[in-house]
DNA sequence: CTGTTAGCGCTTTCAT
DNA sequence: ATGAAAGCGCTAACAG
């Protein structure tokens, strides 16, 4: 069934029903009723296809995440990283995918972990098949940056550092600085002095100001940095044992009161090992994550977090790509950030 | 830039021009190079809204989760499962996306979970935009089922039950039976009389078939079966918790010395509930799960389970489906299972 | 082997 | 207010 079989059966063109799906203004009710009458009856639906070929936009906004399957630094042949370990990012296909569908967009997903998945990226954004794209990864990549600002297609950033401003280009943060700043401070205003930091991978923008954050506050307060008590993670589960681990290892003799943990994951198993190497939380060792992952919550239901409200995340991107795409208008946009909230549960005391 | 620019340049008709960009047999090799050069020099790619409009295959799947986001029983304001909370769907959707892009396909991704996603979703598969489908949640729904059939779209099945053949809908099914009776014959092998089994959510497909697979193997050994000893869960971490208590305060004077659960994410939360309730694992009770999840793996190093491949569920979901897109066949293509194994870590022992 | 031509289903000027 | 006609960029049947 095609618009033009629904013209006969309603008496009119071609054009007429087009103005009808289209919402044209100078149409009268009656044939407008006339013509829906029909489309209605016979459930008639436009081909997009050939919608966009005749100048509509698609409904397709492609979503894009930059991250590694594989860390050949550690093993060749083994899958280190995937979307699915990290819950910060199935939970933004979860609600990226709702909220477009919740505006009649669909989400065209993939995945950038090689070469030649570059390459593709380049094509789906020269084509038609996309009118709009969501960036996610944290590693902004100069070639990638390239070939979007060249393609000129209309994308979003989010928690992604940009040196610059692209006309085509806007960005959504969530707190990052703000929210580790805060996880520190109650740290402090706890009473702690001796505090460590486990980071998350510092390829990633959200890693990297987390650690600023961190930083600038101790010596806000008057805090000496101490070295020692920085260790880097990747974000991942397997790193939380890890960090945790290395940081009592170098620090057997002077351990800290307290740690900050770039993300609630990380926190699950260095809560395991310290608890394995007969720490008490917190009355040995006071901890705070971030993100407040519903998966960390029930795993370990008391931990202290800051939020990080990927549902919200997720809506703004899409809600100001959609409007992006229809307006053309970046100045339009308001760019604000996603506010992070201190989540008060069980793992912080005072020092001993 | 379009074809017939390339055709201009290259001296050729634009004809031609797509001969060469489809493979076309009879076309001089001298021709093809010029015409490619030039298509090379100028970095052209054909648009692909204009190819489809001509008839040619999209080459986009349509990757469709069909899974409740809130259960309106608990709470009708909180959202209680979600992709993100589902390992298996959080794999499936890497996986997937990585095969098909390694075909040169693109996924778009819907999570079906109202009834205006189900109209949305019947537009979708009657559109040219997808030219295939893959069906994932494990709850075959007759409206959808129905649906699929009239529009006559090319799907795949995963891990769902189907009562009957449709020309146009083919099956890839993982060992859920042949697992789950290994699990229990490995429990039985070890000595175990007492077994309790935690299920999964059984509106899934999976989940019934572990079940059915559990009773069988109790009854080809011999096994009565013990009411008490089969609890209700839903696959989900909490669920793992409740389950676990529920069988604990059911059977506090005659407790099960083995138990099978259904998937290993519930497998985590009862492993805690128990150790809360001092018994030890596996000296006291012997646990097997199900899926050999890297993330469980990770939060629990030794439990012993059964694998269910999901990376080679969702490549042969996908390779299938791209033949047949092609081929037009089903016939051609071969729908068997994905086999399982048993993985032997360290939560078997014989009971005391 | 290759060019010409007719669509694919829709939107959108242009004309009335 | 509405119809006729052109065109989006490509493929494929037809002709030679």
């Amino acid at each position: 069934m095609k618009s033009e079989d629904i013209a006969k059966l309603a008496g009119v063109s071609r054009s007429t029903v087009s103005r009808v799906i289209n919402n044209y203004p100078n149409i009268p009710e009656k044939t407008k009723q006339k013509v829906q009458a029909v489309i209605d009856k016979y459930g008639y639906t436009p081909n997009s296809i050939a919608r966009t070929l005749a100048g509509k936009k698609n409904n397709i906004i492609g979503l894009f995440i930059f991250d590694k399957f594989y860390n050949k630094n550690i093993d060749p042949n083994n899958p280190m990283y995937s979307i699915h370990d990290s819950p910060y990012l199935s939970e933004l296909i979860s609600y990226v995918t709702d909220a477009a569908e919740n505006n009649d967009f669909n989400i065209l997903i993939s995945v950038i972990n090689s070469q030649s998945k570059k390459n593709k990226f380049d094509k789906l954004i020269k084509s038609d098949i996309i009118s709009g794209a969501i960036i996610v990864g944290g590693e902004t990549d100069k070639e990638i940056l390239g070939k979007i600002i060249s393609s000129k297609i209309k994308t979003v950033f989010i928690d992604e550092y940009l040196d610059g401003e692209y006309d085509n280009i806007i960005h959504i943060y969530s707190e990052n600085y703000e929210g580790a700043y805060t996880a520190t401070q109650e740290l402090i205003k706890a009473g702690h002095k001796k505090i460590a930091h486990i980071t998350g991978n510092l390829k990633k923008f959200d890693a990297r100001e987390r650690l600023r954050a961190f930083k600038d506050c101790l010596i806000d307060n008057g805090i000496k940095l101490n070295k020692n008590y920085i260790i880097e993670g990747d974000f991942s589960l397997k790193s939380g044992y890890n960090a945790a681990k290395e940081l009592y290892e170098k620090n057997k003799n002077n351990m800290p009161t307290a740690i900050f943990i770039a993300n609630d994951l990380m926190a699950v198993k260095a809560i395991e090992y310290f608890k394995e190497k007969n720490f008490n939380i917190p009355q040995d060792i006071s901890i705070i994550g971030f993100d407040n992952h519903s998966f960390a919550e029930i795993l370990l239901g008391g931990l202290s977090t800051i939020s990080r409200p990927i549902g919200e995340l997720a809506i703004k991107a899409v809600n100001s790509l959609i409007t992006f795409i229809y307006l053309d208008d970046k100045s339009k946009i308001k760019q604000e950030k996603i506010k992070s909230n201190y989540i008060n549960r069980k793992t912080i005391k005072p020092p001993k």
